[in-house]
DNA sequence: TCAAGGAGCTAATACGTATTAGTCCTGCTC
DNA sequence: GAGCAGGACTAATACGTATTAGCTCCTTGA
């Protein structure tokens, strides 16, 4: 009742009850393996609940080496000031499977500093019992003393460095793109061209490779900076383009580009140019890229690497097909 | 270099480098009351960078009672699936001065299920060295408990409950609502009606306290379901109203009722009436709610409160007025 | 030559729980 | 009445680090 006071302990139960601290963590940690008089289990039971006994997390990690907590390394802001947060549904799928699997999450801070920061931040990391890491980036040194100690952890997005030896939970960009490139050529399509971002990272490869298996011919456009203008979508034209197909990424920065062009040149889609994009905003043409349910498998996998399952380590997500507005066939045979 | 190796700890740096472990933890601890010989301290050193030594969390939480690590109890998700979460600058204000003051996160789930697994979850709080809560919500024995043990932890929100005894960071509500109430009498207005929703929470009755004391005879109308219409507005006219005050909660049911209402009738504002929100909408005339600061503000009272410093425990800070375009002078005097 | 003092280090213990290898009974059998 | 079989516990230890009291050895001064 007075203020201050210290909680109680394993210790202070056995003393009241009369038993041994290790008599008070077998009834209380369930222990059905050690025989307990009946008498004495309710006995310890009962002095717990009267003091009012919570047993210490920290504790409880130590010794039992697992704390049903799991990391969450960003790489940037989990509550970015941007409103309009791309990423949030994979943070929501997170959040609902490790509520699911009764995980506590920790959130790292200091993961988007400068360098010494956030490898202080990774070695945080070892406080739970595998950690999550959502972002591109893959810090070799600390990231791979993390894997070679056995650290369970699991990126979010596909991940090829360190030898491949990263367990990740991606999705499947390669044949999502190729569905979407194979659905223009059935429509009759042939002069196609693929506007690319400026970046290197594998969604990004993933998708040209995708775009590239199921039709080869297709011009591929790299995206630097703001050169998209009206003349450039009119020049498709005059070569006999009837589609284009904009890598979808978090910022939208092409599909914006090229929305902004095609509205410029005053024309519309899918009349006189079919618009596909590769994981874009909802209701657009293209595939959809499973945010929620990557978060979702992540948790899972990383949990079964906690708890030694025989899994996948690497498992690729299938991106659901989009039918939009903006496709239709091409405009002069 | 090989997989599932166990990392190192500091018995194995003191044996190799033939000390104590006594010797490694003042050593890389930095401790500078005991004195070591400037060789010793070197080797130690080396042998640690070596073998890529970094401390044990755990451990170390368990031996220093200090883990930097602050909880954050929700009440409901922490992502939530609804896109347009109106308290999500509180928890990015947490997120970015934990991340200043060098504290990492955790979030507890299943804070929103059934009450069993809500009181584990209060539980399972003291992993940290303190701990946030966020909600209305004040589940009264564990909450207390908590707080009776000492346990740092801070409301955001202003929490009467516990005879006043619960730590916290809120708004001020009620100077900020009589500043509002205060400017409409100012430009003259006389007939005002505050429109207040079904709730009992605090943040409820700070607002109809200020409200009433800066203007007693403010009519105050109970919000219960959608039975606002074209037709009450109208009403409010024809009894000489000139200004409608609405309390604005994050749901903001209040505020697009009576804007509903407002339209329907076909009345303009403030043409026709004045429209004043009490903590809404940015851009709206009434009062913005500080949240982004009130997240802030939590987070370095409650490593105040951890470290033992000396403050003010519950805290009120101060709402911006807004000068939106939906208030002006009443129409006839 | 011995006491005093300090530099450099370590043994021991704490933190709070989980687990394992026993110990000490009691009652039963032959 | 020795031997055995369980039943009911507990002593001891582990988990990995931090801290403190105190030990050893060396230097210094009288």
């Amino acid at each position: 009742m007075t203020t201050g006071r210290r909680p109680p302990r394993q210790a202070d139960i056995a003393r009241i009850a009369g038993v041994s601290q290790a008599t008070v963590s077998v009834v209380l940690g369930g222990n059905r393996t050690v025989r307990m008089a009946e008498s004495t289990r309710r006995r310890v039971m009962e002095v717990a609940q009267n003091l009012g006994y919570v047993p210490h997390p920290v504790a409880t990690r130590l010794a039992r080496s697992r704390s049903n907590l799991l990391g969450l390394y960003t790489f940037r802001s989990a509550f970015p000031t941007d409103e309009t947060d791309t990423y949030h549904p994979i943070l929501s799928g997170v959040e609902e499977e490790a509520a699911n699997l009764g995980q506590d999450l920790i959130l790292f801070t200091g993961t988007s500093g400068p360098g010494a920061r956030q490898e202080a931040a990774i070695r945080r990391t070892r406080l739970g019992d595998g950690c999550l890491f959502f972002g591109r980036h893959v810090p070799e040194g600390p990231v791979s003393r993390l894997v070679d100690d056995g650290f369970p952890l699991v990126y979010i997005g596909r991940r090829p460095e360190l030898g491949g030896r990263i367990p990740y939970v991606g999705a499947d960009y390669v044949t999502a793109s190729a569905l979407v490139l194979r659905r223009l050529l059935d429509l009759g399509h042939r002069e196609i061209r693929y506007l690319r971002e400026a970046d290197e990272a594998p969604s990004s490869e993933d998708r040209q490779r995708g775009v590239l298996q199921a039709a080869p011919k297709t011009g591929v456009v790299r995206l630097q900076g703001a050169e998209l203008t009206a003349t450039t979508v009119r020049g498709w034209l005059a070569e006999g383009v009837t589609a284009v197909v904009v890598e979808g990424t978090d910022t939208g920065t092409a599909y914006r580009a090229v929305r902004g062009a095609i509205d410029a040149a005053g024309l519309s889609t899918p009349d006189d140019l079919s618009l596909a994009v590769l994981g874009g905003p909802p209701g657009v043409s293209g595939f959809e890229v499973p945010m929620r349910e990557m978060g979702r498998r992540a948790v899972r996998l990383l949990v079964d690497l906690v708890t030694d399952k025989k899994t996948v380590r690497q498992q690729l997500l299938r991106c659901p097909p989009v039918d939009g507005a903006h496709v239709g066939p091409p405009r002069s045979r």
